[in-house]
DNA sequence: GTAGGAGCTGACACAGGTGTGAGGTTCAAG
DNA sequence: CTTGAACCTCACACCTGTGTCAGCTCCTAC
């Protein structure tokens, strides 16, 4: 090893939140995930870094584009302490329009849902039958 | 008028689903949504059109594609009748993957609107502070 | 017949996170 | 020092439903 502990890598960080390495650094293109560099240009992360790449496909997969994640996650409390800034009027307002369009994408996905169980329903009756 | 109440035409149709003319070609073009013609060459709907068009729009919410839309749709009961196919093994299976990823994603978007909801509670408290 | 609103086709562009490859550099084990 | 894995940057491409524009045709009320 040699590492001193000091962090992981992009590998690693690729391997333990499942996102390719590709999308990591493209994260740090959008401000959403800093890095600290070795003297030699490479990346490093913390472990927090494994709980926010969650965060953020977590957040992509709700519809949220790059910068309403990057003005939202440092008003979040992370794990350990409180949030760093507070949500503006202007943005508290976004996210309650992105609130509404989640809650109406939540009706949308279980009316979908349902229809995918009558048909699959239907064609195990088929099959019984 | 003079219409004859054959059926209604692209125009109304958008109107009345709140989907735009382009996107009811489109989905002409990918088999969704079966058209009659005017002898002069215009789309011709009746009104379970409309009935459809959001179911369209309510699968594609859900992310499934056209292909996977145009497979199902044959197998759903129409509001007035029974399905007019049944589903294939393979659909099934790929509808199944496709209600996995679904619960996933309900999964993710509460998730989402939970982080929502904090941030703008948070801003709120500030404020009334 | 005529005017003008409505419809038709075809084509180009976009969003935006991700895949992929080239070509070069860094790191650490031996 | 050497070597090979891991990492770096840059750039191009994709997907796919939708917006938009151009240029032309249809339909219907007058």
């Amino acid at each position: 090893m040699g590492n001193g502990g000091r962090g992981m890598r992009i590998g690693e960080l690729a391997r333990r939140s499942g996102v390719s390495e590709r999308s990591l650094r493209y994260y740090e293109t959008q401000g959403l995930l800093p890095a600290e560099r070795t003297p030699g240009g490479q990346r490093e992360y913390g472990d927090w870094a494994v709980d926010r790449v969650v965060r953020i496909q977590t957040l992509y997969a709700a519809g949220l584009n790059s910068r309403k994640i990057a003005q939202l996650l440092p008003c979040l409390k992370d794990l350990d302490g409180r949030p760093s800034a507070s949500a503006t009027p202007q943005l508290v307002a976004e996210l309650s329009s992105e609130r509404e369009r989640i809650n109406g994408l939540i009706a949308d996905l279980v009316l979908s849902r349902d229809v995918l169980d009558e048909v699959i329903a239907l064609a195990a009756g088929m099959d019984a039958k």
